[in-house]
DNA sequence: ACGATGATGAAC
DNA sequence: TTCATCATCGTA
């Protein structure tokens, strides 16, 4: 059973949608053909108040995208080489989003944007068949105890909210 | 352990 | 317009 997400999935709170990405499949579909790969790791960015989210400053032209209704991608550079991949979430107007870290068999961010050939021109389209780069439900049941949640990775600047659990793993069989 | 590499936002 | 900063990776 496949069944792609739509933004009724991605309209909510982003602590409630982010574990729930893992044991999906981020899909993409590149000169005709459909790759599909199970993300295995998320970090969630949570609105205004949360210091390594880049909206916390503001609504500035970069985080446009953020400020979308959740099921919108938002792709930016990072370290002046690496597109990080993040699906917005909630609501119009609030700041919020996913970052996929991970996906099976490709470790990082930065790789795997760069492997599946995702970059800034897909920041604010569609998470959808249309837009060629959407996430699917293959009917894989995930529970709690099959996911680990940490500390964020990268964002030591973020003082206290460096120290928020809101990064998911799934935990190896 | 560190350099590559460039957009971003804030200060001057 | 200049500067420090950065949600990373590959080579050492």
């Amino acid at each position: 059973m496949k069944r792609v997400l739509t933004s009724g999935f991605y309209k909510r709170h982003v602590l409630e949608v982010a574990p729930e990405l893992l044991g999906k499949y981020l899909v993409r579909k590149y000169r005709r053909k459909e790759h599909a790969y199970r993300i295995t790791e998320v970090e969630a960015y949570d609105g205004p108040d949360d210091k390594a989210c880049h909206a916390h400053k503001g609504r500035t032209k970069r985080t446009e995208a953020m400020f979308a209704e959740g099921g919108i991608w938002y792709v930016y550079l990072v370290y002046g080489m690496y597109d990080m991949l993040n699906i917005v979430t909630g609501e119009k107007d609030y700041p919020a989003a996913v970052l996929i870290r991970g996906v099976e068999e490709i470790s990082g961010p930065g790789r795997l944007s760069r492997d599946i050939r995702i970059s800034r021109h897909f920041n604010g389209k569609k998470a959808a068949p249309e837009s060629g780069l959407w996430i699917e439900d293959r009917g894989e049941k995930v529970t709690k105890k099959d996911i680990q949640a940490t500390p964020r990775i990268g964002v030591a600047y973020a003082g206290e909210c460096a120290k928020w659990k809101y990064r998911f793993l799934l935990k190896a069989n």
